[in-house]
DNA sequence: TGCTTGTTTGCATTTACATCA
DNA sequence: GATGATGTAAATGCAAACAAG
């Protein structure tokens, strides 16, 4: 296995930390093993992708074409040089239940490997789903997002659709969803940020504005007298009072030198 | 019991095609 | 009719979870 540090593969990643996000990814309890339990947080990906090449996904990749195809002759070459991982797969087909069945109905196999022939023939041809079979499948996923292999084989029958077919649209749903929900959490995000920067700037001017003020008078000058109590040390309220309120002068710092209390 | 290996599945990314302005 | 933008089906690669040896 090739871990991403052992490729040239750089991936920036700006997490939203949005924990709602992506609440479609619900572990199902029958499509068994496999399935992740993790949450995916919602992220803006930038990646830097370099060319990747995993030699175990490769043949693993090899080996689930050869291990759906039934009988099929283009692949004889391919199953030759995988013999002993065919003869594995065989012995596991020749005692397959109908779950087993199921599971190979879903396997991860391109339209062209799964009519017969490998992609050098045929090139892939784009299939445009019916406006029936997009409504079936979107009411399918308003009810669940994520499909074990039964009800992906029962729902491919009733739409006449390949397994996959139906697998990937439910994969493509997803991503359009949670792209959706970036999408909203962006901009509340953003209005959050014009807010804040608002709220930011006015209380800067606020701040602002009582500085001068300070400078300006006293802080006292602005409380009413009954608040006052004169300090008992120094008997005063601060050295260098301005008469005038409203005329600062160089050696007056009330604050920092007069000690008074705010009464009741 | 911990480790290795193989399998399955979901997601992110990319590609390729269809449709439309 | 050519062309660019857009939407989306499909391909690819990776990682996680799980089971079996």
């Amino acid at each position: 296995m090739v871990s991403p540090s052992d490729n040239q593969e750089q991936t920036l990643t700006l997490g939203l930390g949005f924990s709602s996000i992506s609440s479609a990814k619900t572990k199902n309890p029958i499509s068994g093993p496999g399935t992740k339990s993790c949450d995916h947080e919602p992220s803006l990906t930038l990646s830097l992708s370099g060319e990747t090449y995993q030699t175990t996904t490769a043949v693993a990749a090899i080996e689930r074409k050869v291990f759906v195809d039934q009988e099929p002759p283009c692949s004889v070459s391919v199953a030759s040089s995988l013999s002993n991982v065919v003869s594995v797969k065989r012995e596991r087909e020749s005692a397959s239940s109908d779950d087993l069945e199921l599971e190979r109905g879903s396997s991860r196999i391109s339209d062209e490997e799964e009519d017969g022939c490998g992609p050098t023939n045929t090139p892939r041809k784009k299939l445009r789903l019916t406006k029936d079979q997009s409504a079936l499948l979107e009411e399918s996923f308003k009810q669940q997002s994520t499909l074990n292999p039964k009800q992906k084989q029962a729902l491919a029958d009733r739409l006449n659709l390949r397994p996959r077919q139906v697998e990937v649209w439910f994969q493509n749903r997803r991503a359009r969803t949670k792209l959706k929900q970036t999408e909203v959490d962006c901009e509340y995000l953003k209005k959050c940020c014009e807010t804040l920067t608002d709220e930011n700037r006015r209380l800067q001017k606020e701040l602002q504005e009582l500085k001068t003020l300070k400078l300006g008078q006293p802080f006292y000058m602005h409380l009413p007298a009954a608040t006052l109590t004169m300090c008992p040390s120094c008997e005063r309220i601060g050295a260098g009072v301005p008469t005038i309120p409203g005329t600062p002068t160089t050696n007056s710092t009330p604050a920092s030198k007069t000690h008074f209390t705010l009464g009741p």
